[in-house]
RNA sequence: GGGAGUUUAGCUCAGUUGGUUCAGAGCACCUGCCUUACAAGCAGGGGGUCACUGGUUCGAGUCCAGUAACUCCCACCA
């Protein structure tokens, strides 16, 4: 069969997937190996993948097929999240191109659409895993809003309620406009904005001209004025004491109050109080008994509170309300003014404080196993430097506000009695029932006296039982599969969602587990474009990892963001490292087309065959022994790119060249027999980073038999190696550099074989003769003790050559010696005054010192041989 | 405003307990090659006062202090 001169991964990767599914080989059921578990972070239900899933579920998945050929019982459970402001907003936006508004609908309606719109749509990028090779147990594909995990959050709520950890109360919260809910202050991002700093003045109360003058960024919100504060000590401001003053355009009488949070030195020292929507003039609002006048709509216009631009959003009264207030008088000036401004994660509108009725976790005690575990490491964060950040956050843990005000997600389950203030917490309508008939037996209530709370939950408490709820650990927390694969492993995230998602994990795991969650979190870095920009769909920086997949194969996507992505660390894409990645897939092909392509004689092996195999036998455990470390300390990067060199520079550039025959020639079956094997091993080492590939090639250099998967073969032991053996062939290696920079330099065409000697008696070089040869193109190896008429000399440390000269370069050639005699003799007198330091003969570790001696020799050594060659050029 | 981190070749990064055979890797770059697996390749090569200043030490990319620049996180100064 004729093999292509590239590798066309296409024709492949669906093939693989397609016999990897129905071996069934990624399906985990419990059994007595070791468990190895990991749940993925659950993209929204509506997501489709882009690059950062890319890096991270590569991660994820070279992680997992390792462990998996490590022999460990291995469970890679997919799923989703379903996502309750993003989905919500989507099936809004959806269902208003229909013509249909949500406040037609009923809560039934809307569901209704909402999961007819996540059938079609929904789980599109747990497909679009499959084609980057994540090796999920899919059979075991989770959803947060499946019946079983929901009651999992139902129950964990209640059970919190029952133990006093959850209240309702009316707090000032994050408002999202667009979204009409509130949301966590971790699902704020706040910004430097643009905009002004208006200074408007109020007239004081019983007089014609006089008046204080106040700033703020948002003059709209005087309309919910309900005083004016002053620092008690600012004696600029001493007689407006116990005045009161004006509020431009709607004229009302609001009282001067003190209050020492008033900066003096900011703007004009005076502050105006809207109680309702700031967080800090609502406490300044409580502490002086102040009104509350609300006068925003949950969708961000005036309200009737506000009594002028009713119905108006407020950005536009912004606006409107400025030139007003200049018409009047009142604007004294307007500067431009940048300042942090709140936006929601989710939609991205900015952020109005307001006032509502919402239901909040009281985190600090809960908190405090999960801050212990990581600070004693029984969680780690990987890379560690994130331990601080997960300390402040933990140490600081405001309340949790659990409550939103939408309708796509676990409605909460808290029933109100008709008519009073009495709320039941039960995970049933028909337990808050009973509940409510037992607190109140003289009355007669019915079901329909109980209304259940209209708000769902925060979808961070739904995901935050994920671990636990993707075995349904939370309602069957005996099951043989939560017994088995819980706690997980690792946990492979992104530090944004930290303390979203992480710390609230681990903060349920000891709460509702009395374990951790996991073992490991391994943070990744933001994927952004080569300017360090995040990627964008705005920016068109953001390619299409299918359409990536589709032109250089999944595999070399794979590595490409592999290449450089040491933890923490962002990841600069540039499309040259999926196109590297596609190279190294193309190299590794053409060493299985030659060897595929060589022809085995029955014959004994020959020597330079066997000096090879033993070399790269050897050369193959060091570097395996290296990589288990790297993987040890989660240094992917620095694993794969021991592969990759281990593949492309000591197996193709030096272990194929020195057992592959002469022209016409054949090798022997025992050296054919070790390259296949080596070329196994070398695949299966390689086989986590490139599933694809590695499972072709594996199925194409050997018969298999059914079920003879890579994907399931066992990863190489690790045995010892003979670092003797090692150092000879990089000598070697050293020789053969040098002879071929020879011929480079004085252009002698590597196809002309050259006669070589060795000016050194004491040598290790005589095993490597044939390698030699056959690497240099070398016709004869000969030991020599005086220089050979019509050659050169060279050195490789401490040994000299001499090779048939062309036209020797004298000048250059004098300049080249005396460079490296110099640098030798600064080294040798470092050294030598290093020997003759009493502190350091005394001080240093034996060792050092031996090395130190080492040093001394062979820098005199090799100086001695720089010497006699520089006496040969000057006659 | 508070905290953390980074600063090593043109770019992205390694350099573990301090020992000048540690100044590295990949990519990029330069030169020569279509050499019987691969031009998506082969061979050879150039390139860094390890941010700056000072200190500890026999010895400092490596430890300490300060300076500068950049990044991230947290924070409601109107």
């Amino acid at each position: 069969m004729e093999l292509s001169k590239t590798y066309d991964p296409a024709s492949i990767e669906d093939k693989w997937y397609a016999s990897w599914m129905k071996a069934r080989i990624f399906h985990a059921e419990p059994d007595n190996r070791p468990s190895y578990t990991v749940a993925i972070p659950p993209p929204n239900v509506t997501g489709i993948l882009h690059m950062g899933h890319v890096l991270n579920n590569t991660i994820q998945d070279i992680l997992v097929r390792k462990k998996r050929m490590q022999g460990f019982n291995t469970c890679w459970v997919p799923g989703t999240d379903h996502a309750s402001i993003a989905t919500e907003a989507k099936v809004v936006a959806l269902l208003a191109k229909q013509g249909i508004k949500k406040s037609d609908l009923s809560r039934d309606e809307f569901l209704e659409h909402a999961f007819a719109w996540k059938e079609k749509y929904g789980g599109i990028i747990l497909q679009q895993l499959r084609k980057l090779g994540a090796s999920c147990d899919w059979d075991r594909t989770a959803f947060t809003m499946e019946e079983r995990y929901s009651e999992g959050v139902i129950n964990v709520f209640c059970e919190l309620y029952d133990k006093g950890l959850i209240y309702r109360g009316k707090r000032m919260v994050n408002w999202d406009p667009a979204a009409q809910t509130a949301i966590s202050d971790e699902e704020v991002n706040h910004k430097d904005t643009n905009g002004f700093l208006y200074h408007l003045r109020y007239n004081i109360s019983g007089t014609e001209d006089e008046y204080v003058t106040i700033a703020t960024t948002r003059p709209e919100t005087i309309l919910g004025d309900t005083a004016i504060a002053i620092n008690p000590e600012d004696e600029r401001y001493i007689h407006l004491h116990g005045k009161t003053a004006i509020v431009p355009l709607v004229n009302r009488e609001i009282p001067i109050i003190l209050d020492s949070y008033v900066d003096k030195e900011f703007g004009t020292g005076c502050l105006k109080v809207t109680p309702a929507h700031d967080t800090n003039d609502y406490e300044i609002g409580l502490r002086h008994k102040l009104e509350f006048l609300d006068i925003l709509n949950p969708d961000g216009t005036i309200s009737e509170a506000g009594q002028l631009y009713v119905g108006e959003d407020r950005f536009k009264v912004r606006k409107q309300i400025a030139t007003e207030l200049e018409e009047k008088g009142h604007l004294v000036k307007q500067e431009p003014y940048t300042h942090s401004v709140g936006y929601s994660e989710r939609t991205k509108a900015a952020i109005e404080p307001k006032l509502s009725m919402q239901w909040f976790l009281d985190m600090k005690d809960i908190s405090k196993p999960a801050l212990e575990a990581v600070l004693s490491e029984e969680v780690r964060l990987i890379p560690s430097k994130f331990i601080n950040t997960y300390r402040y956050w933990m140490e600081n843990v405001r309340d949790w506000c659990l409550s939103r005000q939408l309708w796509w997600g676990h409605q909460i389950p808290a029933y109100f009695l008709k008519g009073t203030d009495e709320v039941f917490v039960a995970p049933t309508a028909e337990k808050a029932l009973q509940k409510a008939r037992e607190k109140f037996p003289e009355r007669d209530i019915q079901a329909e006296d109980l209304i259940q709370d209209p708000d769902v939950l925060d979808t961070w408490a739904s995901s935050w039982l994920w671990p636990i709820g993707v075995f349904d650990g939370v309602m069957d927390p005996e099951n043989k599969d939560f017994t088995y694969f819980y706690p997980t492993q690792d946990l492979v995230t992104a530090p944004e969602i930290l303390f979203f998602w992480v710390a609230r994990m681990i903060i349920a795991g000891y709460q509702f587990t009395g374990e951790k969650p996991f073992t490991n979190v391994y943070l990744t870095g933001i994927v952004r474009d080569h300017l360090r920009r995040k990627m964008s769909k705005s920016l068109g920086n953001s390619p299409d990892p299918l359409e990536m997949i589709e032109e250089y194969g999944a595999d070399a996507l794979r590595v490409g963001m592999m290449f450089s992505s040491p933890a923490g660390n962002d990841l600069l894409y540039k499309e040259e490292l999926i196109k590297q990645g596609r190279n190294f897939a193309n190299k590794i092909w053409n060493a299985f087309r030659l060897i595929k392509g060589l022809e085995a004689a029955d014959t004994p092996a020959i020597e330079r065959e066997l000096a090879a195999i033993r070399w790269m036998e050897n050369r193959v455990q060091e570097a395996l022994q290296d990589i288990n470390a790297q993987f040890e300390e989660f240094r992917i990067s620095d694993a794969l790119m021991s592969v990759y060199r281990l593949i492309w520079e000591d197996f193709c550039s030096w272990y194929l060249e020195m057992i592959k025959p002469d022209q016409g020639e054949q090798i022997s079956r025992p050296a054919y027999d070790a390259s296949i094997k080596l070329f196994e091993r070398l695949m299966k080492i390689l086989h986590p980073f490139m599933p694809f590939i590695t499972e072709e090639l594996w199925h194409g250099i050997s018969e298999r038999s059914k079920g003879d998967f890579i994907s399931i073969a066992s990863w190489p032991s690790v045995g010892t190696y003979d670092q003797q053996c090692l150092e000879d062939i990089a000598l070697v290696k050293e020789l053969i550099t040098a002879i071929r920079g020879y011929r480079s330099q004085y252009q002698l065409s590597n196809r002309e074989a050259l006669p070589l000697h060795i000016g050194t008696a004491d040598h290790p070089f005589q095993p490597y003769y044939p390698i030699i040869r056959k690497l240099a193109n070398i016709t004869s190896i000969a030991e020599t003790a005086a220089k050979p008429e019509g050659t050169n000399s060279f050195n490789v440390r401490v040994f000299e050559f001499f090779i048939p000269a062309a036209e020797i370069d004298v000048e250059a050639e004098i300049e080249k010696i005396q460079k490296q005699i110099d640098r030798k003799e600064r080294l040798l007198s470092g050294v030598k005054k290093k020997l003759g330091n009493d502190k350091f003969m005394n001080n240093a570790p034996a060792n050092v010192i031996a090395n130190e001696q080492k040093k001394l020799s062979d820098a005199e050594s090799e100086i001695g041989i720089l010497k006699t060659r520089l006496a040969q050029l000057d006659n």
